[in-house]
DNA sequence: CCAAAAGTGTTGTTAGTACACCCATGG
DNA sequence: CCATGGGTGTACTAACAACACTTTTGG
């Protein structure tokens, strides 16, 4: 089979941009770069890079993941250990003005992460930072907005997960390996920005088949009596799904 | 601000495919052409067509759709009048070796399209045809694969579908601008694959706000009694949704 | 003892299922 | 008259909201 004719058709560079998301100090944060180059030198962008000639689009995002964050991506199949955080496709920016330079096609990814210590990139500690989406998304004066159609992007990120969490079991992928009842509210009252009744939602996910397995041991670590430890359960989809209180 | 060096990354073609589904005759069907080129010469496949150098990917998608079935895809935003179609993005596709020829990355929309006369493509009567997607996607002796990973396009296209209206107002895409609760519940019943109590499914279309608005005619084309005859309503979002019997 | 977080029991309400029943038309 | 699909009423039940109450730790 000839190849095409490359006159035939326009030619294109392909990104992939990452949407980072993870819980920290009660709030949603996103993991944002500091531009090194024009365009948009100096200004905040969600990670990303050029696909390579050879990779598939989820094989790049899990690359740059982990050269952003050291977070090995598991294999949603393969049962969650170790550092793994859930990765995703988001969706497929293409706008021909998005990239003031050349035709960008950008593939964005979701990805969640657990609380993790601090951001690496490249070794300089000031090129990369975990930034709550509130101050991300807000219009305004003060606010620096994101590079290229970044906010957007990050947008679109935020609402998939926020509608994700309920009615799949994603809101572990936020959180370490073991975890308390109280720890995952705290993930969902951040990630949704409200606040849950601590007893009908404890009843909610223990009470839901394979959302929850027990893993034997207690903690203290938010003070008074002991919490039973859980690890994410084999299940994946919340039937019936947990419940987002209006407004 | 300079051009990047086309040599510090690989060279893409982007194409759109799309997903256009209908019900015809108590089946849910897609719309495939056939293809006069090699590879896959002679074999089923979704249309679809490369992207221009200035044209947005939704652009893209909807020029493609109307050139293959005349549909309009109206704006989300606007009320939906005549031949109007839903169309958004799907996902988008770009393993290395899906395309045999060179790197393709396919940015695949899903449409969803009232029951249409007859295809055209080109002219060409016997290029493109609406089949059911259990034929399509059934694996087996007899059955065609359809060309490239369209297969796979369409299986996550018919999942998007099913499950977006259970919480969406989007089954109204699938009928003509008036019709019946009972063409309604048809409509769920091909997509679902299930059979709705008619008593039950009535009191729920109707009871939800902003859902269906009474357009003051009635009809009898289904026999029996006249049933009342309905336009899509302003709501977009369904709560409660509409819930999909088990298995 | 008290504060704080974990966890259980109970009650009222919403919304679903199942199904009996009536309505309006064509043949 | 009867078949066919349209539409309403009603009992039963699942699951959620609200909140009183008990449990187990640290200070």
């Amino acid at each position: 089979m000839p190849p095409y004719d490359p006159s035939t058709f326009p030619p294109f560079a392909v990104t992939v941009d990452l949407v980072v998301l993870t819980v920290r100090r009660h709030a949603l944060c996103a993991l944002v770069v500091r531009r090194g180059e024009t365009p948009f030198q100096g200004r905040w962008a969600l990670p990303g890079g050029f696909v390579r000639a050879d990779e598939d689009l989820g094989s790049a995002a899990a690359r740059e993941l982990v050269e952003e964050t050291g977070l090995c991506a598991h294999d949603p199949a393969k049962p969650a250990v170790g550092n793994g955080a859930h990765l995703e496709q988001l969706a497929t920016y293409g706008d021909p003005a998005r990239d003031p330079r050349m035709r960008v096609v950008s593939v964005a990814h979701l990805a969640l992460a657990p609380d993790l210590p601090a951001p690496r990139a490249g070794g300089d500690a000031n090129s990369a930072r975990w930034a709550p989406v509130e101050d991300l998304l807000r219009e305004g004066e003060q606010a620096t907005p994101l590079a290229f159609d970044h906010a957007r992007i990050l947008a679109d990120g935020v609402e998939r997960a926020r509608s994700k969490i309920e009615y799949s079991s994603l809101a572990t992928a936020f959180c370490p390996p073991e975890f308390t009842v109280g720890e995952l509210r705290r993930v969902y009252e951040a990630v949704w920005g409200v606040v849950l009744d601590p007893r009908n939602f404890h009843r909610k996910v223990t009470g839901t088949p394979g959302f929850l397995v027990p893993s034997g041991g207690t903690t203290t670590r938010q003070g008074g009596r002991p919490a039973q430890l859980f690890r994410a359960g084999a299940a994946t989809v919340l039937n019936p799904p947990m419940l987002r209180p209006e407004v």
